[in-house]
RNA sequence: GCCGGGAUGGUGGAAUAGGUAGACACGCAAGACUUAAAAUCUUGUGGCCAUAUGGCCGUGCGGGUUCGAUUCCCGCUCCUGGUACCA
């Protein structure tokens, strides 16, 4: 018989739908569109490992359904080719950036295309080719010319904002601004001069650089964005970070905070990547309130989110690093205080994050007055105070709130109660209760006392109720080489953009991707890095843009990946519309998936697209993990002893290259063979094997657990490896790669091929109609795949095939009526096997074109049905009756069980349907 | 600490508007074919007791609701992701 012959059936497959252009998507109005999208990836050295073609494998099955079923479909691929260990490596080894991205892209897309995706290639984009971030540039520009107006609630242009300040000054307009900004008049404003006018706008503008508290990571010599941070360690490298001030741009996402959350309630993701983002941004509603400070004209602007407790307050404390704790300083204090602050200042954010349990403070001597009651309360100065959030200044209720119980307690300060309830050490009465003790609000509820004391502030204009953001303005500059150039020259010191004629402002030749000798980026290299005008020449910014920048928006490039005069045609990005699928890693919750929702609702602003949320359904997959296999060496000989034999001997335990274990079992050739120093190795075995232990761990080269596709294809064949990954478990779930259950997978293909190919040579297929039984065993299999595909259970499906093709198998079914539509079924998983197939069958265009088979229920209904009689849940007895039994029937039934009797009592049903089994329906 | 997700055979995992737990696959065991091995096919496979019919116990632990709970409720344990002096 013909053997299933996966090499030649792919290669050849993969060559026709290249030449043939399957896959390429063109706007059609009489098809409805699909877009589904995949995280494109940055391509690393070390190729790409079985972890990431699986959310990849996902999101082409789901295309290839939907093309079945007649949808038109977008399913791009490109790279995120801008990034640090491009340039970490050009640093080691003096080579370009670029060249070795080249090479690592080469690499990448052959290896996806050895598993038969159905991208359209044609519209690979890449974040670092300069007609892509050309457009980066441009949307940079964009931001940089707009200011976020609250009345509209949307993007203006700085051009409009200029026309109000000469109208009105600044106190009118509703502008999102940095805090402290000052205000004029519009004749002051007239009265400026550019540079001061420039000056001001900076204040205004959605991009803009100021004076920033950064995380700095001195051995990447670069500042990180806060998602790029974990645990006080660069996410990339897990080198050291530390806080430090620097001149810096900034995107000022804070302005579209609200809607970033609000838009959340829309999208169909799943609930804890939304709780995440959530999170992340950290809406508090609550009150700022202005307290005197005695016998000095300094005013303390407080944040809280409990005005309602503002009786209990019994003293004040401020950052550290606050301007203001530093002036407040009494003669009486100044030792002790100045060095609480100083020693505080030393403390390292590390250190700081890391020893959050030691309680420690300073008194300034100086007091406050509660604006409610007049009452002195004493300033101090607090390290659990925080100069970032909010005014770096907390009025304390030690009495209902934790941090400053305990810090109350420490110092031996006052607790007040104002909330009703019971006070027991560490536990403080909650967020509801009735205010007591309290003034103009004693007896009001927490809610109500709330509302009131901000009227009370706003009236006499000593606070106000004020919103506050746990998000920070995203840091948009790093100095490194290896990113999108910002189009900005500077004049007099300050930023001007360049025109927009002369974009893409491309990346400059340097010496060394290091730094300049005086510290500045490696930009401060390039000969010539000026800008021409009519005035003269200016020199450019030296940064460059964050990794961040060009994945924000590349989804709406792949809808028009040529285009040259636009970031895509309106026309293109309307058809192609929202993502209407995408897939991807958890771990860019606050990041990527923030950040890209974020330009695209400017862009809607400015009406460059016409949709808000780009991604309106996610699914995040699981992260595949290595298995790590160990061999046990007797220690200071060449002796390896098998795992379960280990306790017997002195051993340590050592890394084994999971590429010549099978099934924990060591291959002791390949072993010898692995490196030199093994090749004289001596074993212990057990029951003649050697047996390694495993462990799960992070897929990475040095654990030698990366198990790379290639490989797998090359010994099962492409069609295998979709099934297998898809087999392995959900999609969303994080598990270890193994290999232990491919056989299986592999095995079901060869059965597969079985069906169309008879024993005894050649391909076979009877036209005679089908069995009843037989089209029973294929209506449940598309039954199943629709059922999967719309809750994207994609591992239940594979085994749903299995049992299709075993039980066709046991019936000898190779009818056409049959096997004709198993094909297509079974095209989104394995679409090499099945184009074949369909090719066998007669067919000559490919099996994309086909239509999805009908569902016809009615080859699922059974007349009779095996009824369970049970007792407690345990299955008593079996009876054939017909599916529907009427009311006598079952009291006959009944009549066996007395707990069915039971159950039935009261209940009176005039019938009762079972389905498979399940009574799903008592009609009464 | 706070907010999510999870725990089912030797293994990966099925099954939740409550209804025969363990689908499918791996592994293992026995058998067929073979000089032999590989491949392939057949059968068995949650645990305990029993020659068997069969019985008892079983979805992390302890309770509850129900005729009936892997599924719902209450209280724990452990693993895992996020976040962390956010006022």
């Amino acid at each position: 018989m013909a053997e299933y012959n996966f090499r030649e059936i792919e290669q050849k497959w993969q060559g026709k739908w290249s030449d043939q252009g399957t896959y390429t998507a063109e706007i059609d109005p009489l098809r409805p569109k699909f877009y589904s999208l995949d995280m494109f990836p940055y391509p690393s050295g070390a190729g790409l490992h079985v972890g990431h073609p699986l959310g990849y494998i996902a999101s082409d099955i789901v295309s290839r359904f939907k093309l079945l079923k007649g949808f038109n479909v977008l399913h791009p691929m490109g790279y995120d080719s801008f990034g640090l260990p491009a340039e970490q490596y050009a640093i080691q080894t003096g080579q370009h950036p670029a060249v070795t991205t080249e090479q690592n892209i080469t690499r990448y897309t052959e290896q996806l295309k050895n598993i038969g995706f159905a991208f359209d290639w044609n519209r690979e984009v890449r974040t670092s080719d300069p007609a892509y971030y050309k457009w980066t540039q441009w949307i940079f520009m964009q931001l940089f010319n707009s200011y976020y107006d609250q009345d509209a609630d949307k993007a203006l242009s700085i051009a409009s904002l200029v026309a109000r300040f000469e109208k009105d000054g600044n106190s009118s307009a509703k502008a999102v601004c940095d805090e402290g900004t000052p205000s004029f008049t519009a004749e002051e404003w007239r009265g400026y001069t550019e540079t001061q006018k420039q000056q001001l706008l900076l204040h205004y503008r959605l991009t803009f650089l100021a004076e920033t508290t950064v995380n700095w990571c001195p051995a990447l010599g670069t500042v990180l964005s806060n998602d790029e941070v974990k645990e006080g360690f660069s996410e990339r490298g897990g080198h050291p970070v530390e806080r430090k001030k620097m001149m810096q741009w900034s995107m000022r996402i804070t302005a579209y905070a609200d809607r970033l959350l609000k838009g959340l309630d829309q999208l169909d993701w799943s609930e804890p990547i939304k709780e995440m983002q959530r999170n992340w941004i950290g809406k508090s509603i609550g009150a700022e309130v202005v307290f005197d400070v005695k016998g000095s004209n300094q005013k303390i602007q407080v944040f809280t989110t409990r005005v309602d407790t503002i009786y209990g307050v019994t003293f004040l404390s401020l950052a550290p690093e606050s301007d203001l704790a530093a002036e407040l300083i009494t003669d009486e204090q100044r030792q002790t205080a100045e060095a609480y602050i100083q020693q505080a200042k030393n403390r390292s954010e590390r250190e700081r994050m890391s020893d959050v349990k030691t309680i420690s403070g300073s008194f300034t001597g100086s007091y406050a007055i509660n604006p409610f009651n007049g009452e002195e309360v004493p300033i101090w100065v607090a390290d659990y105070v925080l100069a970032g959030y909010g005014t770096g200044a907390v009025m304390a209720v030690p009495a209902h709130d934790e941090r400053d119980y305990n810090f109350a307690k420490h110092f031996g300060l006052e607790i007040r109660q104002v909330i009703e309830g019971s006070m027991e050490n560490g536990s403080f009465p909650g967020k509801i209760g009735t205010v007591i003790n309290s003034g103009m609000i004693s007896g009001l509820s927490v809610k109500e006392a709330i509302t009131k004391c901000i009227a009370f502030l706003e009236e006499r204009k000593i606070g106000r109720g004020k919103v506050q953001y746990r998000m920070r303005d995203a840091i948009f500059t790093r100095q490194r080489y290896w990113g999108e150039p910002l189009p900005v020259y500077f004049k007099e010191g300050l930023p001007y953009l360049i025109e927009e004629k002369d974009l893409p402002l491309v990346l400059p030749e340097v010496d060394k991707y290091l730094p300049t000798e005086d510290g500045d980026a490696p930009l401060g290299r390039a000969k010539n890095w000026n800008y021409q005008t009519a005035e003269g020449e200016f020199p450019l910014e030296r940064s460059t843009m964050p990794g961040w920048a060009g994945s924000s928006w590349y989804f709406f490039r792949y809808t028009d990946p040529k285009n040259e005069k636009s970031l895509a045609d309106k026309a293109k990005t309307d058809y192609w519309g929202a993502v209407d699928l995408y897939i991807g890693g958890s771990e860019h919750a606050t990041g990527h998936l923030l950040y890209s929702r974020f330009w695209a609702k400017f862009l809607y602003d400015i009406g460059a697209v016409s949709i808000e949320e780009p991604f309106q359904k996610m699914i995040n997959q699981g992260m595949i993990q290595g298995r790590s296999n160990f061999v046990y060496r007797i220690k200071g000989t060449n002796t390896f002893v098998s795992h379960g034999l280990k306790e017997q001997h002195d051993t340590s335990a050592m890394h084994v290259d999971v590429n010549i274990v099978n099934n924990d079992q060591l291959n002791l050739d390949k072993f010898k063979s692995w490196r030199p120093d093994l090749a004289t190795a001596e074993f212990i075995l057990e029951d003649g094997k050697y047996y390694c232990g495993a462990e799960v761990e992070k897929m990475s080269k040095s654990k030698y657990n990366v198990v790379n596709p290639d490989d797998i294809i090359e010994r099962y064949g492409a069609d295998t490896l979709r099934l297998y990954e898809m087999f392995l478990g959900p999609l969303e779930q994080f598990k270890p790669w193994n290999t232990n259950g491919i056989d299986g997978v592999y095995k079901f293909l060869r059965k597969l091929w079985n069906l169309y190919h008879p024993a005894n040579g050649g391909f076979a297929i009877s036209e005679t109609p089908a069995s009843k039984e037989e089209l029973k065993v294929l209506h449940k299999a598309i039954k199943k795949l629709e059922e999967d595909m719309a809750n994207y259970s994609f591992n239940t499906s594979v085994s749903s095939f299995m049992i299709c093709v075993n039980e066709l198998t046991t019936l000898g079914c190779n009818k056409r009526e049959v096997v004709e539509p198993l094909a297509i079924l079974i095209s989104p998983y394995a679409p090499h096997i099945a184009e074949e197939l369909w090719s066998l069958l007669g067919h000559t265009t490919s099996i994309t074109r086909a239509a999805f088979p009908e569902f016809r229920e009615e080859y699922l209904v059974e007349s009779n049905f095996e009824y369970p009689v049970m007792i407690n849940g345990k299955l008593r007895a079996k009876l054939d009756l017909p599916l529907t039994l009427t009311v006598p029937e079952i009291e006959k039934v009944a009549l066996a069980d007395v707990q069915i009797q039971k159950w039935l009592e009261g209940k009176s049903p005039k019938k009762i349907i079972i389905v498979l089994g399940k009574i799903v329906n008592l009609v009464v």
